[in-house]
DNA sequence: TCAGGTACACTAGTATACAAGTTCGCTGCC
DNA sequence: GGCAGCGAACTTGTATACTAGTGTACCTGA
């Protein structure tokens, strides 16, 4: 960090530089911090193993340490930043043996929402499912990635409000930052409209009242990642560990 | 909170004075701070309710806001504290919809896991776990309730080390703690002999290699909490909400 | 006596200053 | 040329100072 002369300043022009955030006033400045970093990392704009220092971010971003310091000790808790004291933080690489817990504690809470909800569908909630998958399908057709993530969030997410356990979907949802990554990973633009066809299998099971058949589909549904990251691992391995 | 009088003062001795932390050097003081508050709030020692300061807490354990804020940040995600800025903080309310989510996300795991852990159990396995049990009728003998309950969480963990799923174990441990409470509650100390039996009946049945038997075990396991829970809300009405 | 306004004490959020420890490169000696 | 040792610059952890917003108690006036 030595500002000798602006070669040295070159330097810094890393993926930090492009984390800008726009700040609304109303809101905490440790949560809007907290946000714009996990939305970086998750979406690989910070790739595992990114050096970050509390100082740079702040710098960056204009605002003091403090906030700073409480978006990473969120994210630490989240498994998405490592802290190593008095030597320095970087982005978490993706941990094999965590993909798996994760993974599996994301197909045993959802399986479980599934069947529950399955004892409560009408055909409102139906027909609220099918118009996420539709607009999935406008959002890839513009190729508006950003915008299918959310999406898909939201229809994962329509299975806990149908069940009545809106509160499984925040320990849903760490589960699915944690291999989020791996997702983003294995989403070659190929897979996406498969992801499409996967979602409305559900739901026709659904519908169709098969609590079983449905079960089936969102394994198999969930299945498709790791598979595909075996694959990954080969030509991304300085994102991998263990 | 007007420092009018001695006798107002008196008024703080209240239950966080008996907040007493025995500082380790070498660990982090923040860390220190939440174990210490995060087993206080779980053991009932700070009931639902108690409104807690930064500032005071700060006073009275004798370290800066910095590492206390930190703390209560990280108590808030496990939804232990609430935080209302610019009025003040308190212990969360148990709120039933919560207890709810959570036993659900915990039963949902545990059982998954267990099935897991019956696919590779192995005597060694089975020796482990009863020797923790074990040592649970000892605590329980001797009136070591704390005891007992460190050696409940270790039993319930030891399935996921036996399904080779240990990342597991802290998704249920926050779940856990989220309902925790209810659970101290619900152990007058007439159950916790009940609990031991069941715990023998899981280990029964996963050494006759009987999985679908012992999820069913861990299952009524888990139930004996929620089932007593709707008895205790007339007498604690302070403590629920929703 | 009661209503309204003001001042103060308290809250949490943010900024800054200081402390303790690590890394790395330069300098001087062998 | 190579190695030992010192030092500067960086890291995160903790302490303190300041800001902005909230509620309440008290005082003033009718």
């Amino acid at each position: 960090m030595v500002a000798a002369a602006a070669v040295e300043i070159e330097d810094e022009d890393d993926a930090l530089v492009r984390l800008i955030v726009h700040f609304d006033r109303r809101r905490q400045v440790s949560d809007q911090v907290y946000e714009a970093l996990k939305k970086a990392i998750i979406s690989l704009q910070l790739p595992p193993g990114t050096l970050i220092s509390e100082n740079r971010i702040c710098r960056q971003i204009g605002v003091s340490r403090t906030p700073v310091r409480s978006a990473i000790t969120r994210l630490v808790e989240d498994e998405l930043v490592e802290v190593f004291p008095q030597k320095g933080s970087l982005v978490a690489p993706i941990k094999l043996s965590a993909v798996r817990s994760n993974h599996f504690i994301r197909k045993a809470l959802e399986i479980a929402v599934l069947r529950r909800a399955s004892e409560a569908w009408t055909p409102e909630l139906s027909a609220r499912s099918r118009q996420i998958v539709t607009s999935q399908a406008a959002a890839l057709a513009d190729g508006d990635l950003e915008h299918f993530h959310d999406l898909d969030q939201e229809f994962h997410r329509s299975f806990c409000l149908a069940a009545n356990l809106e509160g499984v979907w925040s320990t849903i949802q760490i589960a699915k930052a944690r291999v989020d990554r791996v997702h983003r990973l294995a989403s070659g633009v190929g897979r996406l409209p498969l992801v499409l066809a996967e979602h409305g299998a559900i739901l026709d099971a659904l519908d169709r009242g098969d609590p079983e058949r449905a079960a089936e589909r969102l394994d198999y549904h969930l299945e498709r990642a790791p598979a595909i990251m075996e694959t990954l691992i080969g030509s991304h391995e300085k994102y991998f560990v263990e």
